[in-house]
DNA sequence: TATGAGATCAACT
DNA sequence: GTTGATCTCATAC
């Protein structure tokens, strides 16, 4: 049976609807990747997004058309992969957290040193440690290789929560998670 | 289980 | 000069 590639038109359209949409579909770089089960969404009225005090050279793909990577590198160490939404010049993303592996294990082990399948892409560093996502892929197409993207087929469960790591706008609940999930980076309560 | 430090860089004050 | 959309390892309880 033929899955459902997502295509540009499927981001264009607001952050909390695109966001909970992608728990349970399958994204893959290369020929490793598996199910995402965990993201957060970030909107450019939100004092905790990037684009929240308008364009710069890092933040310049948020401001581009939706269905494009951006690649941020995070504490001087990580980089970390989000989709753009909405229409161009909204400059929102939603930013992929976690992810169940499933396929290329062998490789993301040999690329995160790491045999624990749980803590392979438990997190948006060590997702794109595993996956292999870097600066190179930033403003790079959702729709084209290396990137593939498929919607889900099963209905699932969505758990939504405030989001971690930021010290701006603590209390949105702009969270979204696979309810129950062995993979996400944190649980939800 | 929980807390803390170090790694390391670009945006921002 | 300080601060992060983080992770890992060490040490303490």
């Amino acid at each position: 049976m033929a899955r459902l590639r997502l295509t540009r038109p499927f981001f264009a359209r607001s952050v909390h609807e695109v966001a909970p949409e992608l728990i349970g579909a399958t994204l893959l770089v290369g020929d490793v990747g598996g199910r995402i089960v965990e993201l957060e969404a970030y909107h450019h009225t939100d004092p905790a997004a990037h684009s929240y005090r308008g364009e710069t050279e890092r933040n310049a793909v948020m401001f581009g058309p939706p269905g494009y990577a951006y690649v941020y590198r995070s504490y001087g160490i990580h980089w970390c992969l989000n989709f753009v939404c909405e229409p161009k010049g909204s400059a929102s993303a939603v930013l992929i957290r976690a992810i169940e592996p499933t396929s290329g294990l062998d490789k993301m082990r040999r690329r995160r040193k790491l045999n624990d399948e749980r803590l392979l892409c438990s997190g948006p560093g060590r997702l794109a440690q595993a996956l292999g996502v870097t600066h190179a892929h930033n403003g790079l197409p959702l729709d084209r290789l290396p990137f593939e993207l498929y919607g889900r087929r099963e209905t699932v469960e969505v758990a939504v929560g405030v989001r971690i790591g930021i010290t701006k706008a603590v209390d949105l609940p702009w969270r979204y998670g696979l309810k129950g999930s062995k993979f996400l980076s944190k649980p939800f309560r």
